[in-house]
DNA sequence: ATTAGTGTACTATTTGTATAGTACACTAAT
DNA sequence: ATTAGTGTACTATACAAATAGTACACTAAT
């Protein structure tokens, strides 16, 4: 089967990436119920533990709550996930920017270079 | 001392990072001499150790040329950094629009994000 | 020849990640 | 009450990354 992961990143952390960005496309909805711990586990071909690891961080982020006996649950607070978004938006731009500055290119350069790797990407 | 790494990626994939801007920026010049790898283990605060496996790692990619008793050098070929330079761009750029496309912005919503935020860093 | 400064190799130890397996606690439905 | 499906906790194991320490091989300068 094909690799979901990196090497270079905990799995934990990369599933609670991909989990918010569930939220944030609305595919999860607040208050929506996540697929189980071991359902996930199965769907990400990984360890239960390590499935349980990602919930209990997202829990701490008040992004999900975990119900014994019930399940674990997006939050109901659209706020959070709204401030999820810009957080994530701004780190995503934030570490790109920084890479992009230690390359060397200016910032009109990041803007032209990102404009091409677009068009060429619709080609 | 200020952390100088994250702690989700390896440091000897950090430091090689470092390194290959370095030369990508002309602070290290073609056939130009590195640190030794117990200087820089003291520059970045780590153990030799780690340094000599970034330093291996850059001699397989034919970026640096390693010679015992006298140092490791960047290579002479031109034309290995242009091409890392144009890797590393392309690497950085897909890895910025892939995120921002998991997170649901469009091509033109990308651009507009990135605009926002550079002009914002000028304030 | 000696010395200092290189890269290189090796063993041992610690730490974090991930897996494997088992067990328990709670909830909802039957 | 029983059962199935939840989250949770615990121990054990394996592996990679990083550190620590030591030693060796080579080069250039003295």
């Amino acid at each position: 089967m094909a690799e979901l992961f990196h090497s270079s990143k905990p799995i934990y952390e990369q599933i609670a990436e991909m989990i918010k960005k569930r939220i944030i496309r609305g595919e999860l909805t607040a208050g929506g119920k996540l697929p189980s711990v071991r359902e996930m586990a199965i769907e990400v071909n990984v360890n239960p533990n390590t499935v349980q690891r990602t919930y209990r961080e997202l829990e701490t982020m008040d992004i999900v709550e975990s119900k014994r006996g019930q399940g674990t649950f997006v939050t109901e607070d659209t706020e959070v996930i709204a401030s999820i978004r810009e957080e994530m938006k701004k780190e995503i731009l934030m570490n790109f920017t920084k890479q992009m500055f230690e390359m060397g290119y200016t910032k009109e350069e990041i803007k032209q270079g990102l404009t091409e790797y677009l068009n060429r990407k619709g080609e």
